[in-house]
DNA sequence: TTGTAAGCGTTATCAG
DNA sequence: CTGATAACGCTTACAA
């Protein structure tokens, strides 16, 4: 069967090469240690010389595990990319990192609709399992990877079920530690800008987190709820703007995202209101963009590199059947300028 | 032989459960037009009867392609995943696009130092090509990538040298667009603070835009230089702490990055100078946090949905052994509030 | 239009 | 410690 295709260097040419068996090349390349050492030595330096690369197609073949991992993230249908909440991308990368300092490759798919959700890597053998990445607000996401096949190998970041395979921020320490900081630093009238109903688990564990903060301190905690399905920063801006309106007294603000908390900003500031004077703000994720707001958003992050380890630890431990391991993300506060000293 | 392994639904047990022979499968779920609409109706429902997919790996072991494409996101070594360019992260996200819409899976790889530095995908089979994207400054990851073997099948963003096979932003155009923009709106005295020495090609191409542009208008184009080595943002708020000092009047300036321009912003609201009145701002890259500045940054933004379709069909060309398309990708202007109406 | 059979380049078992 | 040799599960040339 004479197909024409471009000569490759096979595992045979090196054996010829270091006169030894097929076999010896493959186990010597391995690290096989039955192996003697000058056999070794001689296989090694033939393959160099041939620029001999194993196959991985054939080699994952009959192994029958694939050294890979695949990495999908969900984003709002039809949404430019650019938009992707930037923790996602620098999620991204810290899961490739992890996985790459454990031996692992990782596919990635960007999926946003029913159109190209698409979970079986296990099945095709492109993968031994896969990390979800992506925001709760994408239902129809969710419902697709709730229903892949057991023995599918997967955790995620984002999931809106508690019966997922899930690794999150540990919000409600950070919603405690951003009130008891606002608390700290003066401010009483503590007003949380969110949501408990939210898709968003997070955003109900961090309202949670700064009502116990508050009830500790022996004070009433209020929640001033987003709209729904607006964009992040328009709901900061509209629940600031009902709460003054509101004539409810307030002089702190946390916003359970950066980007609630950055159009609660704007819209005190542009009414007069002196930050952080008049009122503190604090947020939660750690953007970019709030180091760059005027004043400076404080805020609480998570550790995005810990995040992509623990996803990729629980994952490999998943694969080997093994115990898994923690699936909380520590945070930590970043005070900036939002706050009085 | 009987290794122990999880049994498998193979193209096998599709051929017997439809009884028709096993080749008959392959083509008829490939698609192959040979086959008759019953016989190919019999067989996928065979196939989903039984959950079968196909094993890639034995698929491209047998085919010699891979259908899948790499890409390698150069990092600056040690730096923290969250500080890189999020324009990086948005192209690293079209790119994913735009190989998922041809056919293509995306395998990615963060690499920051000679230790990880690998580029041996095709001779293992893992690729059929390879996607390059970084920061100019790291030196000796574009050292190692050029000199990958004759025959990679590569293309680039972010490339040092001319030599190679290069995808960039119509940089010269887009500094054109911004100084134009200004001189439209009444600036006259308009500094560009950037480098034309630096390995970033781009700042070359942009100062040289902005020269073009204040030359054609009869104006003397004005150089601000930036220091080497510091965070983009320092540069920038040194360079315009030294151009107030040098006493030399200006206007407007131009920076060759946003993250520059919005360095060159703080120095100038910090020293009391009135942005837009007093002078205007323009950056070049259209980052988030240029939305967030005050006021905005007016900035040149690249369609990054572009540069991936761009990356990704010059790189399926090569492989293809076509000619390649364009290299250029398209910017445009974004006006914001940091140049007057 | 379909079946038969030859590989693709490894890894793993079994003998020696 | 090393060499034969049998899979791994598919695609494709060739024959019918």
């Amino acid at each position: 069967m004479p197909d024409k295709r471009p000569h490759r260097v096979t595992s045979f040419d090196v054996a010829e090469a270091a006169g030894v068996s097929q076999s010896t090349v493959s186990r010597a390349l391995a690290g096989d240690t039955s192996i003697s050492e000058p056999t070794r030595k001689r296989v090694i330096e033939a393959a160099a010389r041939l620029n001999y690369q194993v196959d991985e197609n054939a080699a994952r073949l009959r192994r029958g595990r694939t050294g890979t991992l695949a990495l999908v993230m969900i984003c709002r249908p039809g949404q430019d990319r650019k938009d992707l909440n930037p923790f996602y991308f620098a999620l991204l990368g810290s899961t490739c990192a992890a996985a790459s300092a454990r031996g692992y490759e990782v596919l990635v798919a960007f999926q946003d609709s029913p159109e190209n959700f698409w979970g079986h890597y296990q099945e095709r053998r492109k993968a031994d399992g896969m990390v979800v990445i992506g925001t709760s607000e994408n239902t129809a996401a969710w419902d697709y990877f709730g229903k892949l096949p057991e023995g599918t190998n997967w955790v995620c970041w984002g999931a809106p079920s508690e019966e997922f395979p899930w690794v999150r921020s540990d919000n409600q320490a950070g919603a405690m530690l951003a009130t008891r900081h606002m608390l700290v630093r003066g401010y009483r009238s503590i007003v949380c800008i969110g949501s408990e109903t939210s898709p968003q688990r997070q955003f109900k564990e961090r309202f949670d987190g700064y009502a116990a903060a508050m009830q500790d301190a022996g004070l009433e905690p209020f929640l001033q709820r987003i709209e729904r399905g607006l964009p992040r920063e328009e709901q900061g801006r509209r629940a600031a703007a009902a709460l003054i309106e509101s004539g409810r007294p307030f002089d702190g603000i946390f916003g359970v995202s950066d980007e609630i908390a950055l159009g609660a900003l704007k819209e005190l500031t542009s009414r007069g209101f002196r930050v952080p004077e008049d009122v503190g703000v604090v947020g939660f994720d750690g953007v970019r963009a709030g180091a760059w707001s005027i004043p400076p958003l404080t805020t609480v992050e998570s550790d995005f590199e810990v995040a992509g380890s623990l996803l990729v630890d629980r994952l490999i431990a998943m694969i080997g059947g093994q115990e898994p391991s923690s699936r909380r993300v520590p945070v930590r506060l970043v005070v900036r300028g939002s706050t009085r000293a």
